[in-house]
DNA sequence: ATAAATATTTAGACAAGCCTAAAAATATGC
DNA sequence: GCATATTTTTAGGCTTGTCTAAATATTTAT
């Protein structure tokens, strides 16, 4: 199997993202919306993918990943998440400025490169944002279910878990808010406008789109 | 300034080690054997740099960086050997597996990042093959003279400073002969096949094309 | 069920960066 | 100094990944 260019590496990770949580096809426009580019060239792209055998293309219809798409996005999302984590242990950089390094990192790291990092960071299960970090055989690991924070019961406390959102000005304002991984917190009350919580020091309103981006684990 | 691809920093690049060492200008020839590219594909490319001020090209004649093409070359070449050490240092890499990975990396390191090793690295001056990473002002450290293996006084004791290689047999070569950067070593004799050397532990004669690889402290 | 809105594909174009083959310029050898 | 060899450029082509505009298919709303 030949190299595949950065380009196509992004389109298939996009496509494993755009239908994790799923069964669905991906549709051109999602994906055209996601990589930021015409729909036309999305057309074209999944064309050359479909020749590779990398998805299973159906036109008009959308895209899947067939077995060894899948396993491509995998690798360069091992890559990226690696990457991102490397960053904030070894580098300094705080969440919210290692995405987009990655996002280009991810495409030239030798294998031996991935496999050193992974050692370093003593074989990470998560990123910094709580992503799942596929394993070295490309399987995502079992992670504890999660409960948006939108849905997590009044009067309960927990601890946040994951933070689905790459922005860098959300997760600068969660970073002032002393929102991160692991911070603890209680729900006081489900309102229309959000999420009330009290924090160790603080109480916020978390409106309610900010809140869909958090996640807890379940009760 | 517009963003430059990776194919034309690297063109710069080789531009400026192929002249560093003198004043004359650089052939199309060189370049193309040096990137492994045909010679029309250099003519053409040279034709885009000088249309952007990074080359003065005189058709036939050759080409030489103008101040800016120096100034994107020393960024390029600071990543690379800034990479380079980082990936010996904190990653466990041989000096003979690094130049590879740098060759992919330096394109995409932010500046940030370029900053952040750096500073982790306590701002080096010369990489793990003994040449110089430029400074964050572009400008190439001072270094002591060196002298080639090969005009070393014999008799002369001195230590290897230097191996301008990237050759990943040559330099595993050296590994196994144990003749790395800082390694102590006296010139028994110069012969018509190479340099006769004691070390540490043995004694070697080293055909020329090897002894001129290496460069000592001038004495 | 049909019209209107939306999504998708096709057609044709373009920039980058490479190639081969041929033409032109320069360098070398006698 | 001239013939030959070498280097360089030009001309024309190809692939990748994008775009716009137009055609076509699908979905939505009445
Ligand atoms: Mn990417
Ligand atoms: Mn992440
Ligand atoms: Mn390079
Ligand atoms: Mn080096």
């Amino acid at each position: 199997m030949q190299p595949l260019s950065e380009s196509q590496e992004d389109y298939l990770k996009s496509i494993f993202q755009l239908s994790e949580n799923s069964t669905r096809l991906v549709s051109a426009m999602e994906l055209a919306d996601r990589m930021d580019v015409k729909p036309a060239s999305v057309t074209s792209m999944l064309k050359k993918l479909a020749k590779l055998s990398l998805i299973d293309y159906t036109p008009y219809q959308g895209v899947a990943l067939t077995p060894s798409g899948k396993l491509v996005a995998l690798e360069v999302l091992r890559h990226h998440r690696l990457i991102e984590l490397f960053l904030t242990e070894f580098l300094d950089f705080g969440w919210e400025e290692v995405h987009e390094q990655a996002e280009k990192l991810e495409h030239v790291i030798s294998e031996e490169l991935e496999a050193r990092m992974a050692e370093k960071l003593g074989h990470p299960t998560h990123d910094p944002h709580g992503d799942p970090i596929p394993t070295v055989d490309l399987e995502l690991p079992e992670s504890p279910l999660l409960a948006n924070l939108l849905r997590t019961a009044e009067n309960h406390t927990g601890v946040i878990k994951r933070v689905t959102s790459q922005d860098r000005d959300f997760l600068n304002l969660l970073n002032r808010l002393e929102l991160n991984i692991g911070v603890e917190l209680r729900v006081i009350s489900q309102e229309r406008g959000g999420v009330r919580i009290q924090t160790a020091t603080d109480q916020f309103l978390i409106p309610v789109d900010m809140a869909s981006k958090i996640w807890m684990e379940a009760e």
